[in-house]
DNA sequence: ACAAATATTTAGTTTTGTCTAAATTTTAAT
DNA sequence: ATTAAAATTTAGACAAAACTAAATATTTGT
C-alpha cells in the first residue's frame, strides 16, 4: 500500500465514522484536500486491489480487509501521537503532523515495540481509542457537552476537532482531559454554557462545548 | 526535498566517503540499484536545484548545501537506530530498514526531541559517529582490524560492512563493540587472524577483519 | 414530470521517478 | 593513433497521483 493509498484508506474510515458506511466522492475530495476526480480514479483503484468497494455514482466503503488496514493505520497513527506528547514533550496541539507522517513507517515490530514502550496506553492524547494489535477496541460512552442537560456531571474525555487553535484554546482556558466539569447553566440565546472546571466557572460558547466529550458519571 | 531526491543525495554523500569526492553514474545506480539513465535524470534535477554539482561523462559531487542536507539524514538515520536498539531493543541488525524511512520524517523539532531523549549519543549501534544538530562531528581515528601489525590492542569501535549477515556472524562470535581485542597471529597464506576477544582466543578471516574498526590503544 | 442545480465521471495533461534501447562519449588496448 | 570496450547520456515509454475542462448522471424544486 503506498503512502497515498493508505490517506485515502484513513479518510474513508474517517468519513464513515469507523461504521464503514458508504462515503460519497465530494466528501473523500474534501477530506483529502484534492479534486473529485483525483478520487475517481483512486477509489476505482483500491476497489481493484480488494480493498474498498466502489460503485459508480454511488460512492465507496471499505471491504473487510480495507477496515483492517484502516484500523492499522489509526493505531499507529495514534500510538506515535502518545509517543510525541510522552516521550518527547510535544504539546497535544502539535502531535498531528508528525504522526500523519510516522503512521506510514512499515514495520509491525516497530508498532508493537512501540506499543510496549509507551505500556500499551488505550486512548490518545486526543482522547481518542488506539484498536489493539488484533484491531478492536471499545468506542467509549461519551457525551458531546453541548447535548448534555443542565447539572450535569463528568470527566472531560476527549475531543471532537483535535486542530491546534481548538486545543491551544483549551490550553489557554485551562481545560485538560481528565478534568471534572460541571454544567451549571446554558444560556437560552446563544447556546453558550457557563460550567464549572477545577474550582473556577467559565462561559464557554456553544461551538467549544460541541468539542468536547464528556465522560458522565452521575 | 522529495523521499527519492533524500536517498540520492544520501547515495552520493557516502559514495564521496563524505569527503565530498566527485562520484559516477554508475557507482550511484548500483548503491541505488536503479539503472544509470534515471540516476542522470536524477543528478540533473539535484544540480538544477542547486543541491549537486554535475558535469555530464564527468560525474557528480555535493554542494555546500547538499552536504547539509546528507548530514541532517544521516543524523536522523544514526538518531532513529538508536532509538530502535536502547528504547525498543531491536538487534543491530533489525535496524537498518526502518532507519531507512524514519529518516525522511520531516520534523526538527522531532529529530532534536529525539537526540535529547536519547542523551546526544554520540555514535550509532556500528559505530559510526552521529553529526550534531549544527553537521559537525569529529570523525573517529579507527584503524581496520586488517591492517593492524600483529600484537596490536584496541577496542572494537565499528563496523565497516554493516549488513545483517555480518552483524550477525558477529553477535555468534560474541564480538561487540567495547570488546578489546588483541592480534595474536597473523597467516600468511590467506590473512586470517588470530585474535583473543573476552579471554577467548578465535580465528577469523582476512574478509572479517577487513569490516571490524578498532581503535588502538597501545 | 421536467428543468435546474449538484455530484460524479471521463478525457486529456502534467510531474515524478523509473525503465529499455539506441546513440554518444570516454577509456583502455593494441 | 585507431579500435574495441565500458560508461554515460538521450529518446521514448510507462505507472502513480494529481489537475482542468467537458460530459454525464443524479437529485431537487416546482
Ligand atoms: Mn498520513
Ligand atoms: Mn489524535
Ligand atoms: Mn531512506
Ligand atoms: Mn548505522
Amino acid at each position: 500500500m503506498t503512502l497515498s493509498e493508505e490517506d485515502y484508506i484513513k479518510a474513508i474510515y474517517h468519513l464513515g465514522k469507523g461504521e464503514n458506511n458508504i462515503v460519497s466522492t465530494n466528501e473523500v475530495a474534501e477530506q483529502m484536500k484534492t479534486k473529485p476526480s483525483s478520487v475517481t480514479d483512486m477509489v476505482k483503484k483500491l476497489s481493484d486491489k480488494g480493498v474498498a468497494n466502489y460503485r459508480k455514482y454511488k460512492g465507496v466503503c471499505l471491504t473487510e480487509y480495507g477496515q483492517k488496514v484502516a484500523l492499522t493505520l489509526v493505531r499507529k497513527h495514534r500510538l506515535w501521537e502518545v509517543f510525541l506528547v510522552e516521550k518527547l514533550n510535544f504539546a497535544w496541539d502539535e502531535v498531528h503532523e508528525v504522526a500523519e507522517q510516522l503512521e506510514h513507517i512499515k514495520s509491525e515490530k516497530l508498532t508493537d515495540s512501540l506499543d510496549e514502550l509507551l505500556g500499551f496506553p488505550q486512548v490518545d492524547p486526543h482522547g481518542d481509542p488506539i484498536p489493539s494489535k488484533n484491531g478492536e477496541f471499545k468506542k467509549a460512552v461519551k457525551k458531546l457537552l453541548n447535548e448534555v442537560p443542565v447539572g450535569t456531571s463528568g470527566t472531560c474525555v476527549g475531543v471532537k476537532d483535535s486542530s491546534a487553535p481548538f486545543l491551544k484554546f483549551l490550553d489557554k482556558n485551562r481545560i485538560a482531559l481528565g478534568d471534572t466539569i460541571l454544567v451549571l447553566e446554558k444560556e437560552e440565546f446563544d447556546g453558550s454554557l457557563h460550567i464549572q472546571v477545577k474550582e473556577k466557572d467559565i462561559r464557554i460558547s456553544d461551538q467549544i462545548a460541541a468539542n468536547l466529550y464528556l465522560k458522565i458519571t452521575e
